[in-house]
RNA sequence: GCGAAUGUGGCGGAACUGGUAGACGCGCUGGAUUUAGGUUCCAGUGGGGCAACCCGUGGGAGUUCGAGUCUCCCCAUUCGCACCA
């Protein structure tokens, strides 16, 4: 072997082999235990960024560490082709989403393959092709006619000036982003996915996922947000109906004030109709986006409408509010406002100079006197007439049976989650296999019509989707009556491409079905990874698709993902100098000079252009506006993928964030040198004649051969069940820097070294499975290290004759003692109470207790 | 605004089950090698103190023989909020 490491060299070489043997090609065996190791597929922005680099790695690890346990490991990859970046790179650069789209997936496929990346590329899939999204649209036609499809009106963002629909991306500061024009509120037919249905579903199968991370389990569950409460009909003091609401909290119905709606209700609209100012208060409602975020922090708004309603229980007259901060999506899109015990209305209240009446007080004790803040605890019942001692639950249970004997309301469960709409009028996305005929309505494209086939030619302008404007796409005849009909132009959310994908890769040439039996033996995914901001969304409607899928008696089980990773993000330092206008003007870290002190501080940065002082802005994502990414193809070519691979995953845990440092990149290279050294020494001496024989070592060999194991039993543990790869590496440098100290050369060290080597390159091989390749040969050793088992631990050289125990006084640290390791508690004390400075901080006073935690200290309180 | 998480030396992080705080790496300081720069190697490196020792895990309280870890309150940052992916 060469003396030297040239990771390029070395690389390339490792990449022909593993492509000249297909390496990663992987084919069903029903006789051998599957493992499937997913990561999250990218979008094909144009090239490869860290966060990639860093998942990418991470599934790699787990599944090179799963196939050398023994498993049939399948690791495919592909794209996640549709999307709205690519209209945008066609309004910019005059270029087809297409064309463009394919571009990207060539670069970024040669990328993936320069990382080393053990994936089966002949199961590679793209969501834009035909051959894909024909299955998605097959299914769609499916759940249309089972009604989980449906249609109805949905609120979007609107741009006035460009006369388009606009993604919440799209609208900055409550404009749109190319008009500059206010966005508004308007509503447009569409069609809807049911998760509702399945909302009680999705929710208790949380509880089958163990291995999912407590925190997204959470947020999945506050997300479909069940809660059990009460539909109140309030009749409508004209007479007109009444007006259905519901709450979480009927214990506080007599302390109801008013009712307040959402501007867009139904009653709003009503009220307005002779009501010129109220008419100018609701299209006021209508401007801003749609989002809850914008929503929930806009000033809490409303007016009177001059409607009233009757209470339930006491029929007096309340009066209907129109107001914003009321959610049309939400329950009845309509509350009783209860200000003593609730935050949001009791602010209403007091801007308004509303009635504010407490029926709550707490068990034991009384309200302030005025109210300075809503109470909103459960407590007991007061100025409630028949209901006053009344604890929560007996109230809500009297409350009920009174409601349903009047016929108006009673106990109902209400969910956050909201039905998925999924109509996109977008270009660039899979077309919706529907076409609209004036005799039969909504009719579905039958199957052997379909794929119904995006036109890839086209670039679109921005005003608009190009696909209504396409006579060539659109006219089309009635599939049932035959008549002149007109296709459907929308597109569906991207969404639900990424939310079957996984099922696909395990039979992806499949021409008669979504899957095929192949996806028997693949699903569910073992292992997935991907960024921790798909934590509700795409991971809730993967399960959703896969529950759908099911029903179709395509797969089988409920869940698609087994054991879930969610990565953290990578970040960098920014630097930037804020303009008079107060926008930010970012630079790159190759434009700035940092000054450090004496320890390493930085103290100052200045630009190199001017050599004035910039602002160190602190360590933020990486992203584009911000001048922080980090290249990761410059990486490569500088260090290699083994670098960059160790890099990522030394850095930190998957989960947290990992903060990008030049410096920290140069010493996992430096390390790898020091590896490769260290082998290239040891097989320059001479190979061992023999095995290792454990009972021939000496005191220090055999200190060095337990650390061996013992490093062996962890980065197992590390790698296998605790995915801290982080930890894994830094026990394995360790060793190394053990290794390198042993100067020995007698026939028993070098085995013992030779032992240790092996061990290490077997570790580190998913890792850094180029440099692992080269070293595996070279120590000896025919074929590929990713087809050689995973080392074994001795467990006889574990055994150590004495142990170190920390000796405390009062919880502080005073003393280490030595203990033979079958000392018993008396003799343990007995040894720690003879330590000199043990005796010094006990002096003359009385021992009250000694506890002893076998292996690990004696703690002497005094 | 709501939901979820994170916060430990100059920096990234370790401490897995309440039991030695700072493993490992970066940086920095000193030395050796080198014509020099770089590389490589050796030693040191949380703060204070001559030392014994004291202080120290975002801030404040609490539980415990013992708290980075558990409980409560507060602060800061990050992710998500349904049309970015």
């Amino acid at each position: 072997m060469e003396s030297q490491y040239h990771p390029e060299k070395i690389e390339r070489a490792v990449q022909e082999y593993w492509e000249k043997h297909k390496s990663f090609k992987v084919v069903e065996d029903p006789k051998r235990r599957k493992f499937y190791c997913l990561s999250m597929f990218p979008y094909p922005s144009g090239k490869l960024h860290m966060g990639h680099v860093r998942n990418y790695t991470i599934g790699d690890v787990i599944a090179r560490h799963q196939r050398m346990q023994g498993r049939n490991v399948l690791q495919p990859m592909g794209w996640d082709a549709f999307g709205l970046p690519a209209e945008n790179a066609a309004m910019k650069n005059k270029v087809a989403p297409a064309r463009w789209t394919y571009d990207n997936i060539a670069y970024m496929r040669k990328q993936l393959k320069s990382l080393g990346f053990a994936l089966d590329w002949d199961r590679e899939l793209a969501t834009c092709a035909p051959e894909y999204y024909r299955w998605e649209q097959w299914l769609f036609t499916r759940l249309f006619k089972k009604g989980v499809v449906y249609k109805a009106s949905g609120v979007v963002n609107w741009d006035p000036v460009d006369q388009t629909v606009l993604a919440n991306e799209q609208v900055i500061d409550g404009r749109g982003w190319r008009s500059g024009a206010p966005v508004e509120k308007r509503e447009i037919p569409m069609y809807y996915f049911r998760i509702t249905a399945y909302a009680d579903e999705l929710l208790a199968g949380l509880d089958a996922l163990p291995e999912w991370p407590e925190q997204v389990k959470t947020m999945q569950r506050n997300w479909i947000g069940k809660s059990r409460g009460m539909e109140v009909h309030f009749p409508l003091a004209d007479g007109g109906g009444v007006l259905k609401v519901f709450t979480t909290r009927p214990d506080t119905l007599m302390g109801a004030t008013y009712v307040a709606v959402a501007a867009e209700h139904p009653l709003a609209a009503r009220a307005a109709a002779g009501n010129s100012r109220l008419a100018a208060f609701v299209d006021e409602c209508r401007r801003g986006g749609v989002t809850e975020a914008e929503v929930a922090t806009q000033e809490k708004r409303g007016m009177d409408s001059g409607l009233f309603v009757t209470h339930p229980f006491t029929g007096a007259r309340l009066p209907v509010w129109v107001a914003n901060y009321v959610l049309m999506g939400y329950g009845e899109g309509a509350v009783m406002a209860v200000p003593a015990h609730d935050e949001r209305d009791f602010e209403f209240a007091l801007q308004y100079k509303l009635p504010i009446k407490p029926v709550i007080r707490p068990a034991d004790g009384d309200l302030p006197e005025p109210l300075a803040a809503a109470y909103v605890e459960h407590g007991v019942l007061f100025n409630s007439g028949e209901f006053d001692g009344l604890d929560f639950d007996r109230a809500f249970e009297r409350m009920a049976t009174v409601l349903q004997d009047k016929g108006l309301g009673g106990p109902r469960t209400q969910f956050r989650l909201r039905d998925w709409g999924i109509s996109r009028q977008r270009y660039w996305g899979c077309p919706i296999p529907i076409v609209h005929c004036d005799a039969c309505g909504d009719v579905p494209v039958p199957d052997e019509q379909l794929p119904v086939v995006l036109p890839e030619d086209i670039v679109p302008d921005g005003a608009g989707s190009p696909l209504a404007r396409l006579p060539a796409f659109y006219e089309t005849t009635c599939p049932q009556c035959g008549k002149p009909a007109k296709r459907e132009t929308d597109t569906l959310d991207t969404f639900v491409e990424s939310s079957w994908y996984y099922a696909r890769y395990a039979s992806p040439d499949c021409t008669t079905g979504m899957v095929d039996a192949r996806a028997d033996y693949w699903l569910p995914v073992d292992q997935y990874i991907g960024g921790i901001e798909h934590a509700i969304l795409h991971l809730l409607y993967a399960r959703f698709f896969h529950r759908l899928m099911r029903d179709a008696g395509l797969v089988a089980g409920d869940e698609p993902f087994t054991r879930l990773l969610t990565q953290g993000m990578v970040l960098a330092e920014t630097f930037y100098r804020e303009q008079s206008s107060g926008r930010k003007e970012y630079f790159f870290p190759e434009e700035v000079a940092i000054e450090c002190d004496a320890k390493g501080r930085t103290v100052a940065a200045t630009l190199k252009a001017d050599g004035r002082p910039v602002t160190v802005g602190g360590i933020e994502t990486m992203s584009k506006s911000k001048n922080n990414g980090v290249d990761p193809q410059a990486l490569i070519e500088q260090f290699g993928a083994d670098t960059a691979r160790l890099f990522m995953m030394f850095a930190a845990p998957p989960e947290m964030s990992l903060e990008w440092s030049d410096e920290a990149v140069a010493g996992a290279n430096r390390f790898l040198k020091r590896l490769w050294k260290l082998t290239a020494d040891h097989v320059a001496a001479g190979l061992p004649a023999g095995r290792i024989d454990p009972a021939g070592l000496g005191g220090g060999l055999r200190d060095l051969r337990r650390q061996l194991h013992q490093t062996i039993r962890k980065v197992s543990d590390d790698i296998g069940r605790r995915h801290t790869f982080n930890t894994a590496i830094a026990a394995v440098m360790e060793l190394i820097n053990a290794l390198a100290k042993l100067e020995d050369r007698t026939p028993p060290a070098v085995a013992l070294r030779h032992e240790a080597l092996e061990a290490i390159v077997l570790m580190l091989s998913p890792i850094v499975p180029h440099a692992c390749h080269v070293l595996w040969n070279a120590l000896g050793h025919d074929g590929a290290v990713m087809d050689a088992a995973w080392p074994q631990v001795d467990e006889t050289a574990l055994v150590a004759d004495a142990l170190v125990l920390v000796v405390q006084v009062n919880g502080k640290r005073r003393g280490e003692i030595s203990v033979p390791v079958d000392a018993d508690r008396a003799g343990i004390e007995r040894i720690a109470l003879a330590d000199a400075n043990v005796k010094r901080h006990i002096g003359d006073q009385p021992i009250r207790k000694v506890i002893v935690v076998p292996g690990k200290l004696i703690n002497v309180v005094v």
